[in-house]
DNA sequence: TAATGGGGGTTTTTT
DNA sequence: ACCCCCATTA
């Protein structure tokens, strides 16, 4: 008979068989967190009889969810010898939080006030928002231009409500050359919160507050906390004050929670999360056990040398030092690799790529790593120039999906006829209707003056609509009918038939407003099909917002999936990954650790952090770059350049454990002889002082 | 209203 | 190089 337990070191099976109510796990990277984490699960339905919907696993991406879920009923199947692996005995229900929260206020929105087919709106909706709210608000150019941009206002208000202080704080902290406006931002942030409640809509902090109000609730609380025997959370060092609070709600009965995590790898500060919640999980939750996993099974020694290296030049320390696994080899030592500048790095990596490609390892097994996505720039034009494919992650811009986001806000309409943000976007797509005319629009329809619950109905939409025909041209009178129709026709149908009708409506919408119709128009129709797992439109949207495509890869189409191609990824979207080889770029002071993070000394941890998920994604082979010049700005086109040191985290015991090299074009020599002082770090270090 | 051009500023990471 | 804002023009 098969054997849950039989591939597991004991530190792992000490994992999967603890009866403690509370289980802390502090797993090193690469130690076979993931192999625990599902054997425990599996145990505790085949072993003790739990039933697989009783327990709820929480992560942090979709695709950890996908991998444990998937992973654990295929345990569950072999240990019980059933064929197969679907049947919803052997299903856990796991999730990202985000995606738990949405599913869990969906089923109790009436109870929670919400309205009843609320929307949730992405990131750039939100951006929008907050960009439309600025010009309403502020009436003085001027100080209209003095404020953060979208993005940053969002990022600020995400802060201010992820760590519950107030802007003012959150200011000093994230944004301190705005502080001088924070009464602005403050009537900002204070629109921004109730046009969400006009609309209808709530953001993804919102998801996380209104569950965390759920659960606090005396009656309703204990109701959804009971719908689970144990609750386990993977990434436990990423999650923030309000995660700590749902999860304490969510076993505040006979629930048993185990978390699994690395204060290592913490690395989500901006969104308000700190390694001080893993450390002081033993004070939050009484009587808690703690184990640990060491044992590494992906690295070679000299590369968890390096890892170990930099762990111990942290202040604190970090809470695992990791062993390597006895049966592993490979004595090569990682390169740390100066180069002369961004294209004499660019030249270098190419090479080496190639190098271990003729060496029989596939570009698949190849990953690029960089502290923030604009860092590959120059890279991509080499790679591309030299025929190397490459998929990258992270960075990808929204707006490549924007015939996506229109039929979405068509889903959204159908049962929220007062998303009003919706509205205004679906509206412009119509010939001659812009920013002005869309609110017009919106006015006449009524979209809040109705007296229902839930505003304005479908059926008065249809009713007012005239009034708003009036005011349009012929064309998009004649393109916007059959939409109208569509949003208020077919409620008795199969959601995927009125999905298709408002995908035949929108489509010559789409056409007239974009280029690459075909694609965008498949697109569309994958998207309609999609809805007949759904029970409602505003499901599918919300569910898509919670799950953006994650690689420009993702949108392209299906071919490059048989392509050999290198990874670009940031370090941020590479955490639970791992390659053969992995080339770390721009380890340059000022680059990472990035600047703009050391205001404070916790910034600086929290780049040495990464750096440290950065060096751990390597099995076999781990390449240094550094850069000694590369360009002021960002986008920079011209020549100004500025010297850089190598990366502090290179210095002192990291140092001894790398093998250094140069790497040099003709053109370079010269370039590389020039002096290298320490000017840089010492200014850097005095003005560092300043801010304090 | 949408399209275009000039000018100024540009602070990372993502569920 | 790019994004954002604004004024001008069709």
């Amino acid at each position: 008979m098969f054997d849950l337990l039989a591939d597991l070191d004991p530190q792992q099976r000490a994992v999967a068989v603890s009866e403690a109510t509370r289980l802390r796990v502090m797993a090193g990277a690469g130690t076979g967190k993931t192999t625990a984490l599902t054997a425990r699960t599996a145990h505790l339905i085949v072993e003790r009889r739990v039933a697989a919907h009783r327990v709820l696993l929480l992560t942090f991406t979709r695709r950890a969810a996908r991998q444990m879920v998937s992973r654990t009923a295929t345990l569950i199947s072999r240990a019980r010898s059933a064929p197969s692996e679907s049947s919803p005995s052997q299903r856990i229900v796991g999730g990202t939080f985000h995606s738990i929260a949405h599913q869990t206020l969906r089923r109790n929105a009436q109870a929670l006030g919400l309205s009843d087919g609320f929307g949730v709106i992405d990131p750039s909706d939100a951006a929008d928002m907050m960009d439309v709210i600025r010009n309403d608000v502020i009436e003085d150019r001027a100080l209209r231009r003095r404020l953060p941009r979208k993005a940053t206002l969002l990022n600020i208000y995400t802060r201010a409500v992820d760590t519950a202080q107030p802007i003012s704080e959150t200011l000093e902290r994230t944004a301190p050359w705005a502080v001088r406006n924070s009464d602005e931002i403050m009537r900002i942030c204070r629109q921004y919160v109730q046009r969400k409640r006009e609309f209808g809509v709530l953001d993804f902090d919102d998801l996380l507050l209104y569950w965390r109000e759920a659960l606090a609730h005396p009656t309703i609380g204990p109701q959804i906390a009971n719908g689970y025997d144990h609750v386990l959370v993977d990434e436990y060092q990423d999650v923030n004050a309000l995660q700590v609070d749902v999860l304490q709600h969510l076993v505040g009965g006979e629930q048993t929670l185990t978390v699994v995590g690395d204060d290592a790898q913490s690395i989500y500060s901006f969104r308000a999360s700190s390694p001080d919640h893993i450390l002081e999980f033993p004070d939050v939750f009484p009587g808690a056990q703690t184990l640990a996993l060491t044992t590494n099974y992906r690295s070679t020694q000299p590369i968890i040398d390096v890892a170990n290296a930099l762990g111990s030049e942290a202040p604190r320390g970090f809470m695992t030092t990791l062993t390597a696994c006895p049966q592993t080899t490979g004595n090569d030592r990682p390169h740390l690799i100066r180069c002369a500048d961004e294209d004499g790095q660019s030249d270098s990596v190419c090479d080496r790529v190639l190098q271990l490609r003729e060496e029989g390892m596939s570009l698949r097994e190849q990953a690029i790593l960089v502290r923030a996505a604009h860092h590959s720039g120059r890279l991509e034009i080499e790679l591309t120039r030299r025929g190397i494919p490459f998929v990258k992650y992270g960075g990808l811009k929204y707006l490549e999906a924007a015939h996506v986001k229109d039929l979405l806000a068509v889903f959204r309409i159908v049962d929220n006829p007062r998303d009003e943000l919706s509205w205004f976007r679906v509206l412009q797509l119509l010939e001659g209707v812009g920013p002005a005319k869309a609110h017009k629009a919106i006015l006449t329809l009524g979209l809040h003056s109705s007296d229902g619950p839930n505003g304005v109905t479908l059926v008065e939409v249809q009713r007012r609509w005239p009034q708003v025909a009036a005011d349009l041209g012929r064309a998009a009178r004649q393109s916007a009918a059959p939409v109208i129709d569509a949003l208020t026709a077919a409620q008795h149908e199969p959601l995927v038939i009125h999905a298709e009708r408002l995908r035949a409506a929108v489509a010559p919408l789409i056409e007239a407003n974009y280029d690459n119709t075909d694609v965008r128009l498949t697109d569309l129709e994958a998207l309609a099909q999609a809805t007949n797992t759904a029970e409602r439109l505003c499901e599918v949207a919300a569910e898509h917002v919670l799950e953006p495509p994650h690689s420009t890869g993702d949108l392209a189409d299906q071919p490059v999936i048989d392509e050999d191609y290198v990874v670009i990824s940031t370090v941020h979207s590479a955490k639970g990954l791992e390659w053969d080889a992995v080339h770390v770029i721009h380890a340059a002071d000022g680059n990472f650790p990035s600047d703009m993070a050391l205001t404070d000394g916790d910034g600086l941890e929290e780049e040495r952090r990464l750096f440290y998920v950065a060096l751990t994604r390597a099995r076999r082979s781990l390449d240094i770059y550094v850069p000694l010049r590369f360009h002021v700005n960002r986008h920079a086109q011209d020549d100004r350049h500025i010297w850089a040191q190598p990366s502090r985290f290179l210095a002192g015991a990291v140092a001894a454990t790398l093998e250094e090299t140069t790497h040099l074009r003709p053109a370079d020599f010269g370039a590389i002889d020039l002096p290298r002082i320490d000017a840089a770090a010492a200014i850097h270090t005095r003005l560092d002082n300043l801010w304090q």
